[in-house]
DNA sequence: GCTTGAAATGACAACGATGTCAATATAAAA
DNA sequence: TTTTATATTGACATCGTTGTCATTTCAAGC
């Protein structure tokens, strides 16, 4: 297997290797006649550049990275395989790293990955699309990132990244709790490092006060995206003169945990306790009954903020920074936690 | 922020930049001194080579591919977060990619990835590592590769590898069934592109055999490694003339399927019907009751598959071709799926 | 025909590492 | 001490591409 390199082209085609060099990054300045002859010879012999020496010696670069710190799986997982997908559509590489966002030397850290790895730009998740000291480091050195994240995208201000509104879900599950005569609801959040929560939180609380219903700090419990704290904040509420008659939980794993917690303490679901998950995890379909939850398109997401990225990366566009960003609204699931027979 | 190259560690350390490079590279000939001044510096400045560089002037190249073909997110996730920990710490690049085992060219996408990436190795996790096509394409090419997958260290044969032995496990896990009383004992098992899947079973009849107790294979149910599955095969038990008092699943998430379809007809687990699972993942703990199933230290084995595999790339072992290879041994995990109270 | 500016092209250095090979330091042997 | 072998080190070319800058080509204007 012979390795085919930009002078073979050049000596094909009759012209030097700058040339082709040009035709293939298809620059300015290049006269038609040239263009074809070039591109034909690249067409005959299969060339294909050197991704390592175009890394080593070029300005620009073609590799995104993505970080994330989460335990959710399922979400990871939906997220790389939505960005591969995008990104080796369009001959960029994804470097995919785990990291702790609450490392003291996070930033740092990510640092170290763009300039080590080149990075053309960096894909963020939740809770790291939430750090206030990555972003403002991302923004002096004027790299090009996306953030996957919750909110309502704010046409107008120059905050780019892929918003999912929380708010919104999170008040149609609530209004679906109402809906079914529920008056006292709990909700049992997960980490506020999260934008999601809080913005979760809130559209609980609209939705509680749309109602008319007064808000019961008691009731209202943070921790973690974690099945165990599902199990943690339940035994807390049991400790509360009377039950709530409706637990919404900030997600599918803590929705498990007080899925499973509600089970050891006899207490039927959704008879006498209507749970309620968010996300759409596979395993919101894998409990008894199955949870009713919010359901957004992770990997479509994903796919979009690829997209958005590699926008913001082509300097073809002319000259004006456009606004990219994206919304996302979460689509209300009912299923047997909070409806029998749904 | 400066890049920092080799030759400000070269510059640092008083020496040139070629011994730095041998430092790194772990090459002999470097006497202890000038090693531990080179490694001082390095640890100063915080050098890390340039994987371009290296991968295009080198003969050798530090990038590893890991190839899935799964739907158990949380195996993948622990698979690649013990690789991506391993390989960055000895300064290997390690690039992640879905693929789907089945599509009729997957070998050419193999040798596509491998040849435009320049790898310098390959991990394969099942199905993907039992493939033989793509085994047969690795030996004949001659890349360095290292399969996660299911088997006994056969110590002897050529067969590098990381191995998992589902079998023995299996057979406890049958042992402990056999020892709660139960000799009706059905097995649901996943993809038989998966060598675990055989590997399981072998041990399931093993347990049998060695009981006395005759295979029926009436009891016996192939499919796939999914929660789907898990219900769909508990229904065709249901249909035998009596039921079996206790099921073997594949995986935990068949398991949780069969779980869920056995609340679904009033069956109380454990008391009429036992449920074990395999492979200890999350969800085993987020079933109600909770899943007994056997465990494999997953980021573990993926460490040790990128140690073995930077093994057989680093050229200064004398010559021969040192067996790599590994094996796990899955522990039982006993819980309430099985056993009340437990 | 001559100047001129823009378009088109090419020569050459550079990116950051490793491979080759020659030079030097060190230890062993005579 | 001198010779010889070996261990250690460094100078320099090189990988395949792009950036810089100089050069050539060409059409338009005088």
């Amino acid at each position: 297997m012979k390795k085919i390199t930009i002078h073979d082209v050049a000596e094909l085609a009759g012209v030097s290797i700058k040339t082709v060099s040009r035709v293939v990054n298809n620059e300015a300045s290049v006269s038609t006649n040239t263009k074809s002859k070039v591109n034909a010879a690249v067409k005959e012999l299969n060339y294909k550049p050197n991704v390592s020496a175009r890394n080593l010696r070029g300005s620009q670069t073609f590799i995104f990275g993505m970080l994330y710190d989460n335990t959710n799986a399922y979400f990871v997982m939906d997220m790389q395989n939505g960005l591969l997908s995008e990104c080796l559509d369009q001959n960029y590489e994804l470097l995919i790293r785990p990291c702790n966002s609450r490392a003291p030397d996070i930033v740092k850290q990510v640092s170290d990955l763009i300039h080590h790895s080149r990075l053309a730009g960096l894909i963020l998740t939740s809770p790291l699309a939430d750090n206030p000291d990555i972003i403002d480091y991302l923004r002096e050195i004027g790299l090009p990132y996306m953030r996957i994240t919750s909110g309502k995208a704010a046409i107008g201000t120059c905050e780019d990244g892929i918003f999912v509104d929380d708010d919104s879900a999170s008040m149609h599950i609530t209004n679906h709790l109402l809906t079914l005569g529920h008056t006292k609801i709990a909700y049992v959040a997960g980490d506020i490092a999260h934008q999601a929560t809080t913005n979760r939180l809130d559209g609980y609380i609209k939705g509680l006060n749309k109602a008319g219903i007064a808000v019961d700090e008691a009731l209202i419990l943070k921790g973690e995206y974690s099945f165990d704290f599902g199990v943690e904040g339940f035994k807390q509420l049991l400790k509360l003169p009377s039950l709530p008659t409706a637990v919404l939980a900030g997600n599918d794993e803590i929705a498990a945990g007080i899925l499973y917690c509600a089970r050891l303490h006899n207490i039927s679901v959704p008879e006498d306790l209507a749970i309620a998950g968010f996300e759409n995890s596979p395993f919101s379909r894998q409990t008894w009954p199955k949870l009713t939850t919010a359901s957004q398109p992770n990997t479509e997401i994903a796919r979009r903020a690829a997209q958005l990225l590699i926008k913001m990366c082509r300097p073809d566009t002319t000259g004006e920074h456009d606004i990219s960003q994206h919304c996302f609204i979460p689509e209300l699931v009912v299923r047997g936690s909070t409806q029998k027979g749904a």
